[in-house]
DNA sequence: ACCTGAACACCGTTCAAGT
DNA sequence: ACCTGAACACCGTTCAAGT
């Protein structure tokens, strides 16, 4: 008789991670749990332990990977390019490759916020930062007060408390006449900015609350802001 | 024999949450287990059910529970008193007061951003800050976008990633001269900021990433920035 | 009605044992 | 060396049973 005969690839840190991640994605960072992951890669839970110290270094390793895709997104060419044309759009565009990473990884921004230690990756990023600030004529100080404003912005993602997605009068939600009189008495203001909106974008449900706009807006008003800063050289 | 019978006082979803509200202060959200709350109540675990459908509807009742306490501090006369100077001191007052009731629970701001509904709450503190914008002549367009870069802010937190409390060479950071080098060389401008900053501060490590003064400072990058774009009626 | 013990289906992790 | 089964100490939750 022959006999076939499936070599498992060996397990390795690489492997764990990229199992991990695809993981994450697929079904959010909530189904990772050691058992599963190793059920995803043929093997049972204890062998992870032989490449990873266990689920914390696990969730660390997943960050680290999320900040070096932003940094290979970031090349060369493109700080180059941006450099040229000033700090602003340098920043600008940073940021913005970063939050083409975020959306890739909806699950990142919740695990980055919530990691004990700070990935020492991510001061790497922040002196690349520092770097187009103090560059462009920034102040140490400034430029400090400047991390903290970007906040999260400069990884490309935002706290986001208020997304009203199904808060309005729009078809695709059932809401009884009864209900939507309720709402727009005791919240006016917010029941007459949906209709406002949504009437503004069409009906377009779409160009309602579009989180690409509303980041870039943001982000432009602290790019404002930080440059009428620095040219009021004078310290608060 | 005389016998001192010690009457419990029953058991409500009041009294639950108030315990695990003190309990998630004084020893963070991690700890707080439906066992380990039960225990701290004096009661076992599955008791607990017959006040809260599940920990899930814990979580929640905790996220309502501080919602109130914001709103509790901002006062009606507060609101009137903050009104006759303008929309910009009025949001600017509730968006500190709400940082001090966040600074009593360090936890909240990790469970706002983690819950999967938006607490109904949520809605009418939003409302509140439209009143002021609206009333203050913001188009529903503006005042939507001002929401969204408020994000987090409003709830008087910020998604901090930067906060190299101990990264420089302070007196209480024990770096070899070795691994100062190494970081000065590899991240130059992280290194150079640290020491600018801590001479700035005259030494003084509380004066270096003073969380409060951060705060305003971007609120106050923002705040500024809607201002002038009130002042611009022109939709980009 | 309110509270409870035992049990179920999960976790992350340890440890001794396999090859 | 790498992987494994059984076990431990936890979770949230269900359910039948107590009072």
């Amino acid at each position: 008789v022959s006999v076939v005969v499936r070599v498992r690839e060996p397990l390795s840190r690489e492997r764990v991670l990229a199992a991990a991640m695809s993981l994450a994605d697929a079904e959010g960072v909530a189904t990772l749990t050691m058992r599963r992951l190793a059920a995803e890669l043929d093997v049972e839970a204890m062998s992870l332990y032989h490449h990873l110290p266990g689920k914390e270094a696990l969730l660390d390793g997943l960050v680290d990977t999320v900040l070096a895709e932003i940094d290979d997104a970031i090349t060369q060419a493109e700080k180059e390019e941006a450099t040229a044309h000033g700090w602003r759009s340098a920043l600008r565009r940073r940021f913005l490759t970063a939050r083409t990473a975020m959306l890739r990884h909806p699950w990142a921004p919740g695990l980055i916020g919530t990691r004990p230690t700070i990935p020492a990756t991510l001061y790497a990023y922040y002196d690349a930062i520092l770097a187009t600030l103090i560059g462009a004529g920034f102040s140490y100080h400034l430029a400090h007060r400047a991390l903290h404003a970007f906040g999260s912005l400069a990884l490309g993602f935002t706290q986001e408390l208020f997304t009203p997605t199904t808060a309005g009068g729009s078809t695709d939600v059932n809401l009884s006449d009864a209900e939507l009189a309720a709402m727009a008495e005791s919240l006016p203001h917010l029941s007459a900015m949906v209709q406002a909106e949504l009437h503004a974008a069409g009906g377009d449900t779409l160009g309602w609350c579009d989180s690409q706009i509303e980041f870039e807006f943001t982000l432009d008003l602290l790019l404002d802001g930080l440059e009428r800063a620095r040219r009021r050289p004078a310290r608060p």
